[in-house]
DNA sequence: CTGAAAGCGCTTACAG
DNA sequence: CTGAAAGCGCTTACAG
């Protein structure tokens, strides 16, 4: 393998020099900087990546830890992550933590040895003074989810404001009796809608029942379970809002197996808006997040962190939408 | 930020010591060794990644260079390459490639430079020499598809039996109009599947029609269009094969549209058993693989080489198995 | 079993 | 604008 050293020595210049050539440090001469380009070239010379890195203390590599890659939801969201990173010349280290917080602080951990110049964390089960600390440490940012009251940067929807209005929207369709299926709640997000939810139905003054309110998993199998626990109650309700689409389809699912007709028979609304909320019949009415948008934007704010050490806004908000497919009425 | 030194120091021995005790070298008396280990926990004390890295020329990374990591069939098996790989203090570099014969090279290329450890290529846009040539360079498995004539490792079903089969499953139910909706061409599991679709009409003597084999792009899209389009010719297929759910969810999609039952008036065969076959309705006839296993075998296929540079099994073919659900008769 | 010392291939003050 | 030289924090023959 070649070295810097072989081609400074050809090209008739320091290593220093090389270095400030692949680098693009403006103080080299047009002439020289020529000379040496063409040396790499002829040579070929590839500068090892790993020298430089130790060499620097960075490794040009984000670690992105977020709950199931095999989630349509989160594999959007990556693509923004990876375009925005690989444009600014950095990798991403990709942390599937299977949904389980003990794997989510394990690779904290991992990751903080590891030597990544930031992390990004779609989704979070740590509690927020942990993320707090962490961001502390090494530049983090928090993608999908808002955090009130500290300073981490975070890149997502209005949870509470989305969550909201489609429980409204259902609401003015009639709806009283409007079951929520939750995600786990230790997730700030899941936390969130379930506060929309809430105030949708305190702003309307409709009596909130506890019992309408069931924690998923985000599983279609959850969905279906917790869909056919609220039919098996005398006082069923006869909408459904779900914290993400998979719930919602199974729900839609569980409906089905009774012979319920969707929406005559019952109304249902997912949230996140992925593929597979078009291709289930009736297609699912939904909330739409801005998937790619939240994972680019979210990428740039960290790699601004990085490389500035400066952050001009701490904090955004993307828009929302409902999208308003088949299984509500228009 | 502690160094090794500062470790040595302590402890009263030297950094070499430090090192071995790190690396669970042998050559360290039981007394020196808990010693050191004693101090390393007091001091909280974190070997720098970066430096060992670099000394010792390896990266501990593995660059999984996929298509699309937004497809579930993928992520499931990135499921099985991240356990087998965790599970051995190595990580994975994603490389999605946005399907493009282009980035994939790029990637290639990209990751030499990178000091990975090895490649996994989850399916290879890139002509078999070239796939050999890169194993001469650097360790290399290829998931999901059979390579003959060369000494590559991969892992995958047999495609082109599992194809031939689901087609002969066609063939028995008296269909002999059998449209085929093809992947790309330049991947070779996409021209397994003809292989298959292809012997499994000579063997029973029903003739080959080129208009009955269309290749689409493995998206929901393409399936649609391709079906419409064969519904389209006054000679239209009674079943259709495709090559991945993704398509055949398309296809059914196009059918339904168009007032046809399924599978009274058309049969539907997918490939891939992805968790929206389940989902769609009627639930998709598919050809399932085992996902997660050929992730978890490539990547153990793939640290053996690289830890023992000694491969003792080059190929291994894992089973495949036909899913008859709702899509053709029983 | 242990240590002294060289060295991995870069980058970066420093000096000119 | 350029170079000599130190040094990043480890690991690894080598010698004992």
């Amino acid at each position: 393998m070649l070295k810097m050293e072989d081609v400074a020595k050809i090209a008739n210049v320091s290593t220093a020099t090389v270095s400030r050539v692949l680098s693009n440090n403006k103080n080299v001469s047009k002439k020289t900087k020529e000379k040496v380009l063409k040396v790499i070239n002829q040579l070929e010379y590839k500068p090892n990546r790993l020298a430089s890195n130790f060499r620097k203390k960075t490794s040009e590599t984000i670690a992105v830890i977020l709950p199931d890659i095999a989630n349509p939801f989160f594999s959007e969201i990556v693509k923004g992550f990876r375009d925005e990173a690989l444009e600014n010349g950095y990798h991403l280290l990709l942390c599937d933590t299977g949904n389980s917080a003990a794997q989510e602080k394990e690779f904290v951990e991992l990751v903080k040895e590891r030597f990544v110049d930031g992390i990004i964390l779609a989704t979070a089960r740590m509690p927020k003074d942990e993320i707090y600390k962490l961001s502390q440490e090494i530049p983090v940012v928090l993608a999908c989810e808002y955090v009130e009251s500290y300073e981490i940067p975070t890149v997502s929807i209005d949870n509470v404001s989305a969550a909201r209005e489609a429980t409204e929207y259902l609401i003015d369709q009639g709806h009283t009796r409007i079951g929520f299926i939750t995600g786990p709640l230790e997730i700030i997000l899941s936390r969130d809608r379930v506060k929309g939810y809430r105030q949708a139905l305190l702003l309307r003054e409709i009596p909130i029942h506890d019992f309408l309110i069931q924690e998923g998993d985000f599983s279609v199998k959850s969905g279906y379970d917790i869909m056919t626990k609220f039919l098996a109650n005398e006082q069923k309700p006869t909408a459904i809002f779900a914290s993400n689409d998979e719930m919602a389809i199974g729900a839609m699912k569980a409906c089905k197996s009774k012979g319920l007709r969707i929406p005559d028979d019952i109304s249902i609304i997912g949230f996140d808006d992925v593929p597979i909320s078009t291709l289930v019949e009736p297609e699912l009415t939904t909330v739409s997040q801005p998937k790619y948008e939240i994972g680019s934007q979210a990428m740039k704010m960290l790699l601004n962190i990085i490389e500035t050490n400066d952050l001009k806004q701490k904090q955004i908000v993307l828009p929302h939408k409902l999208m308003i497919r088949q299984t509500t009425h228009p």
